[in-house]
DNA sequence: GTTGCCATGTAAGGTGTTACATGATTTA
DNA sequence: TAAATCATGTAACACCTTACATGGCAAC
């Protein structure tokens, strides 16, 4: 369950209701959780039953009531026992590419709309890459070495959609000089 | 369901038994499903009843009987359709940048051994990626764009662990140079 | 007064993983 | 005869997504 860690990961920075964690998830490009994910809710019930979280409730003079939950000394035990567990692998899913590999049937205009629609999608996703590491909206920046990995991780995913709409560039002018 | 078009691409080239599916899907780096998936016989299944394949045994001489799947004009029909719905998008994971961001309880040591597992780990994807291409087992080649498609799908995925190993090396240097 | 945001949750479904089960044949 | 490979399947689980439900408060 990764995204026990992610929560366990942003309550090590500050304390957060389910809400604010919810709306850090729809924030960051760099979590895959789509938004309005309510896992976000069970995993917090599950985080406070096993003792990695403690909760109080914030009564708001103005607004609804809050469940503010704050990390443990044990909940910051078992995010430090993940990092030295190794490091995770990345898991890259691409379904465009099994479109394109039994994409033969399509005629050499409905591969190019194919492949144009994708470099617009990934010319997309790296705008707004840019736009929020501009914006540079999160970032707990307790430590220069902090600020250092969360910019380059920055720069990773900048650099991936960067490279993405390259190679589909690649692709469609390659498909363009084979006719 | 993804796997389904990825069954529906295979069979679209040859008639297939379940098993030889699994054994493709092992063999391609490219597709995300692991090993060991029988989620295939299931989808087989579905598959049928949609009428998306038909299947006969092959009553072997030697060896047990195999179910041999065949594409239907329906099935056909099924991945073209989902080629002309438009490009999948992709959907990286990368839970590793999530262990760096909050890394930072880590001494100067621990979090460079985490970098340099990883950087190890990627470098051993990008051989077999590498090694894979070169042998080339998979390739229907049923025309020359089809071999284009196919090579440049090959190349995308070097390339991302290539830059995946680059990106962590940097991270490691810039990481030393802050002590 | 109704739209929209704050805030928390439940339930169902989709999809992929892991473990288990079965039985035949080939190879060492 | 033991191990490996061929071949098909079931069941349980993990994880993420989507839809639904509820209710307060603010703004227009």
């Amino acid at each position: 369950m990764a995204i026990k860690y992610a929560i366990l990961g942003f309550l090590s920075w500050q304390a957060l209701s389910g809400y604010d964690l919810k709306k850090l998830f729809e924030q960051a490009y760099f979590l895959y959780w789509s938004g309005n994910n309510n896992q976000i809710y069970t995993t917090l019930v599950q985080l406070h039953k096993d003792g990695a979280v403690t909760t109080e409730i914030d009564h708001q003079t103005s607004g609804p009531s809050r469940k503010i939950y704050t990390i443990t000394d044990e909940g910051r035990q078992q995010l430090r026992e993940w990092l030295l567990a190794g490091p995770e692998l990345p898991q890259l899913r691409q379904p465009f590419f099994l479109q394109l590999m039994w994409a033969d049937t399509l005629s050499p205009v409905e591969l190019d709309e194919l492949c144009a629609a994708y470099e617009h999608e990934m010319a997309i996703q790296l705008l707004m890459c840019q736009e929020k590491a501009r914006r540079n909206e999160l970032d707990p920046a307790r430590s220069d070495r902090e600020r250092l990995l969360w910019q380059l991780i920055a720069e990773r995913w900048i650099g991936f959609y960067t490279e993405e709409v390259a190679w589909v560039q690649r692709l469609r002018a390659e498909l363009a000089g084979k006719e």
